[in-house]
DNA sequence: ATTATCTATAGATCTATAGATAATGC
DNA sequence: ATTATCTATAGATCTATAGATAATGC
């Protein structure tokens, strides 16, 4: 069954795209290569011509995950009504909270980058710039200085509070967390 | 080689310590039931009359490493001089981004914690009811609801500032995510 | 008699490879 | 001729169990 070298380049995306969204719904150890040439349409044997092992896979996959999160920030930069309370609304909603495949890498795999390989943690480590690049054209502030700060301790804000809103049982202290958070963000720095 | 009760519970107590470190450090998927047993010091095939599945001790080491974080926040609670501000620099040191195995799980185990089962789940639920509480008393502000939502986001700043600090891997911008947030979180609610 | 732990292993799953097959691309 | 994928499987590892052993606790 030898495919073209175009089928070959959309099979190779497709793996990585469904590696990317199942990573964040259940942890880069959740599944496993079989499964995950399953769900992409293809037989687990041909995975090794596409990638020479699973940990490069690993990392090709987190840098995708974490590029969804940058065509997000470049869309908000290209609205010219863009401004921080839509961005934080956007980040602190429940939708985002529960939709884990397609949810900003830079929480969701935060703790499976940290342990990861260098292609992972320098994609991920862009993406926190991307982030602080966009939040200092947003926020509202004197000097320049000050605004960096404020944007890491905003990004900090937002990363933890979508992190605890998942982890608690507790449905009502999930929404107060992103409201609170919300609030505190659009009230400071608004 | 029967042992007697206290023996027994000493050994359960070992081996939920070791996976309260050991999770913390690479992960809940990161190390087998085997190798667990092995570093505490016992052998594999006892592991089941201590633990009615993995999941189980998984459970039970989740919410060990919360206490952990619980403890901690009781030693700041009978502290005198206790300030907010000695608490977000301990909270944001290198020391506590790096030392994992004893770090507060409320961040470590943030992905891993959502991923798993009611205990856990409770159990971190009950660990960020602590922080809040903590927090609101140490917040210096004007209303009680006031501070409850401060609380909340300074939470969030200190949890995401540590996940993001240990996720990059450009030394420079892990100090700078935690000295801006440090410096934040003090100027705004010091 | 009960039980905490050990040795040994069953059965499932996981990463990776070997060899066959069938299409592409020179 | 090259190569993308498939079937099949090797070898390692993982959870869980069975049965033996040796001490505790009634």
């Amino acid at each position: 069954m030898g495919k073209s070298r175009a089928e070959k380049a959309e099979n190779h995306e497709r793996i990585v795209r469904t590696a990317a969204a199942r990573f964040r719904e259940i942890g880069v150890d959740g599944i496993g290569v079989a499964d995950l040439m399953k769900e992409a349409g293809l037989t687990h044997g041909g995975f090794y011509r596409h990638f020479a092992s699973r940990d490069e896979l690993v990392g090709e996959a987190i840098e995708r995950a974490l590029q969804d999160g940058g065509n997000a920030v470049d869309a908000v930069l290209s609205n010219e009504h863009a401004s921080l309370g839509m961005l934080v609304d956007a980040y602190l909603s429940a939708a985002h909270r529960d939709g884990l495949a397609t949810s900003c890498a830079v929480t969701t795999l935060a703790g499976d980058t940290s342990r990861s390989n260098a292609r992972a943690r320098t994609a991920y480590t862009r993406q926190v710039g991307k982030y602080l690049e966009l939040l200092v054209k947003l926020i509202a502030s004197d000097k320049r200085k000050s605004r960096r700060k404020k944007a890491i301790a905003a990004l900090a804000t937002l990363v933890g509070a979508v992190s605890m809103s998942r982890a608690v049982n507790d449905p009502k202290l999930s929404e107060e967390i992103l409201q609170s958070a919300a609030d505190e963000l659009k009230a400071n720095l608004g």
